[in-house]
DNA sequence: CTGTTAGCGCTTTCAG
DNA sequence: CTGAAAGCGCTAACAG
């Protein structure tokens, strides 16, 4: 577990090391590995060869250091129980297609914990920022604007401004479109579940577009109707629980999350309860399970992979130069009707 | 979205302007922000006042090229649908207490990307590496050796031995002792059934010690009930379908992981039957969901999180120089029993 | 407590 | 096609 020749002084392996054995100077190896074709073929096979036998990998840092680093910096909630970890992928394999790293700090943010985060991203000095949802803290958009930086919320895509570009669905719209749709089928009694919303935009626009939809078609809208229960699938037998108490007539739960929906279920068939007859359940996001599901989910599908893919590509485009680009780039979504509801 | 001052070519915001502006020399900024006892109070407000009015934010790579990266590599597979999410938040939650921060690499990696995706790691400089499971080409495990760096790997803690230090579960005793426990309860068709095997050391080793147990335990074993489908829901249904057309009277399957399980108990429902009664179905892992599951899932719970936090734990304090680290650290599991088998 | 000097390892710029 | 010089922003080492 010892460094075999690294620690030694002089020798340490480097571009100059390498350099050194093959009898050119530092920066010629740089350009065989950047810019092949400024070195000849013969000293470039030669480089190639010593670097490959000394094992030498070149320090990102000290390139970076120089010209610009070739990091993104996302910050994310914790990737557990959510479509999350969807969106990471397609922002790692954008991002690498391109020769970018992910810089990924997760956790769970409150506002000041937010702006902390900020700062540890900047300080690696990232090409630009992708941040889940509308920054909170004035301050932390300070800081973000300040920066200069291209910045790429995967948010929301309706209401408020964003500090520089943003990417996702109109919640608003995919949550009125599954109300419409649940109303569509014949349910007239509807209740709505979601997770905390509290700080959370597109939470809240789900609800709005919820309400807007129960208004819109003149269906009976109650409070009492709408409850906040936590993200796993206890909160949604839970919520379950308590809405079939406030109304035992409720014909359909639109749950804001598929875990939720799940977890609501898996509590009918505990009471021996058949989906849809005696309650339908609605989902959000369409996971996995979400097919495979007795009885199969009816749910809303948002093209998460894609949302990270395009956070990235737009974010490059910015760095790229181009001018013309969109301040929000709302996808498409889909109602996926299946079983449930 | 311009940089305010920032491209301004002598004035970008670096120690050497803060200094410049608070009149001392930029090794006091240094100092004020890193090693605060040697400055005097006063100097320290001021330059804390400048650096704060001025947004500056200390580049972490100057930083760290001079004075050793505080940055652990991690390489995981897609973080979707598996517990590895609950791992990297281990991680991250104990490196971050630590003042390190996570660098992440996702991907699927057979045994050529697992090697690029070591090198990209690598080129960070990074203090340590946490990988998932055992490394597989020779090639890398030749270049992590070499690297002198300390290596955690996450994985079966029984057989192969490890680069430097392992970290988990020992997979061969979890699944024997859940098939043990499966036996105990009175099942004696018992069928196994997991996601592909081939190169995954993890998954071979629950195969062998449900092997072992049948073996052990006087149970019929016929490689006809044992099958490997993809890591879905789907899949956990197909293998249903396939094992009970091989044996109509299988009384239970052990699946290598919950969401094999979950789909196999949906398809359960799907055809009428009762778990556990017309057929018997336990998990692997103890997601969230598996407690709400009707019926609950009796499944092999492994301490995810704390295999995170364990791997930075061990991996600093090699850093910190301890000698009397142990190569395996073997973390215990829990059978959960509930109601599915 | 504060400063000076000398790099970390690479790459930009300007000359051959 | 190749090289010399200079410096990215920070901090270890050694003075004061």
């Amino acid at each position: 577990m010892n460094a075999p020749e690294k620690s030694a002084g002089r020798g340490r392996l480097g571009m100059r090391e390498i350099a050194s054995r093959v009898g050119v100077s530092p920066i010629t190896v740089s350009r065989a590995l950047k810019d092949p074709d400024k070195v000849s073929p013969e000293t470039r096979a030669r480089i190639l060869a010593a670097i490959e036998s000394a094992g030498f990998i070149p320090n990102q840092m000290a390139s970076s250091m120089r010209s610009g680093g070739r990091i993104i910096g996302t910050m994310v909630p914790p990737l557990i129980n959510s479509g999350i970890a969807e969106q990471v992928q397609g922002m790692s394999d954008e991002a690498h297609a391109a020769g970018y790293q992910m810089l990924l700090i997760q956790g769970d943010f409150g506002a000041s914990a937010e702006e902390k985060a900020i700062r540890a991203l900047l300080g690696w000095r990232p090409a630009g920022l992708i941040l889940q949802a509308f920054v909170q803290s004035p301050q932390a958009r300070k800081i973000l604007s300040a920066s200069g930086l291209p910045v790429v919320e995967i948010s929301e895509t309706r209401g408020r401004r964003p500090i520089d570009m943003a990417v996702g669905v109109s919640n608003f719209e995919t949550a009125y479109a599954m109300t419409a749709h649940l109303a569509a089928k014949g349910y007239k009694r509807i209740a709505f579940v979601s997770t905390p919303i509290h700080g959370n935009d597109r939470l809240r626009q789900r609800r709005i577009g919820f309400r807007r939809a129960m208004a819109d078609l003149h269906l009976h809208y109650s409070p009492d109707l709408e409850v906040e229960v936590p993200i796993t699938p206890e909160g949604g037998g839970d919520a379950l629980r308590i809405l079939t108490e406030r109304d035992p007539k409720l014909q359909v739960i639109f749950c804001s999350s598929d875990t939720l929906a799940i977890g609501a279920v898996q509590e009918c068939h505990r009471r021996g309860w058949k989906v849809p007859d005696r309650l339908a359940i609605a989902g959000y996001g369409d996971v996995d399970l979400a097919a495979q599901l007795f009885p199969a989910l009816t749910t809303v599908r948002v093209p998460r992979y894609e949302m990270g893919r395009q956070a990235v590509r737009h974010l490059l485009r910015r760095l790229a130069g181009e001018a013309e680009l969109p301040t929000i780039v709302s996808l498409g979504f889909q109602i996926i009707d299946r079983e449930s509801a």
